[in-house]
DNA sequence: TTTGTTTATCGTAATATTGCAATATAAAAA
DNA sequence: TTTTTATATTGCAATATTACGATAAACAAA
């Protein structure tokens, strides 16, 4: 096949599982990356960063923006991108809770 | 083309989105949700609990033990699957960071 | 309006992932 | 040794992802 049995599982398990697809390509991570290094949000500028095309790069900020992993604003011509404290700690405090369930066990 | 340009990324970058990768798939997502939810690690009866053959499955597992993301012990005929606490640390430690980074932006 | 700038979408080729039947491997049990 | 049980590997079809040229859309500036 190749398709993913999604219907197989849970609502929160493919949610989970989208978010980290999300963040599962190196340029996406390169995007968060950038996000990161500069002082405030990014308007225009991600496309002279990154060795790919701007086509390519659109819709990676797509996927990430579908994701809630970055927030972006229309600013005139350009639009605003900044990464999304919320989705950040969500992700944190997910595996905060593993890592607490993990201390009653025998790992 | 469809390859992703892993060569135009830091290793630092590709090992991250490979690590995130593993988790992308909600079949991975219910097998880290089911090594959670019982007391122990878990020897052999993976298989039964989701809805997918047993090539499957091993295949699924297969990719968690390389991210690091379980750890596997062979245990007489059966494995013993255990969530690998380092790495959860970890994940949880890189949005700690990020979280904090966030802190003095304009986000 | 026309031009320039920025981002999005479409179409498509190359590659990767997913799922499973068939089969192999490994070790315990009979 | 033979059988049983548990996990891994192979091969392949179906589907998904990635990358980019071409083009469109949106809007500011001239």
């Amino acid at each position: 096949m190749g398709a993913s049995k999604s219907d197989s599982f849970s609502v929160a398990q493919n949610e989970l599982a989208s978010l980290f697809k999300a963040l599962s390509h190196p340029a996406r991570i390169a995007i968060v990356d950038y996000l990161l290094s500069v002082d405030s949000c990014i308007c225009g500028d991600i496309v002279n960063e990154l060795p790919l095309a701007q086509p390519t790069i659109s819709q990676h900020l797509k996927e990430l923006k579908n994701a809630n992993i970055i927030k972006g604003t229309i600013e005139g011509t350009a639009i605003c991108y900044c990464l999304n404290p919320d989705t950040i700690l969500t992700i944190e405090n997910h595996f905060g809770t593993i890592r607490q369930t993990l201390k009653n066990k025998c790992c």
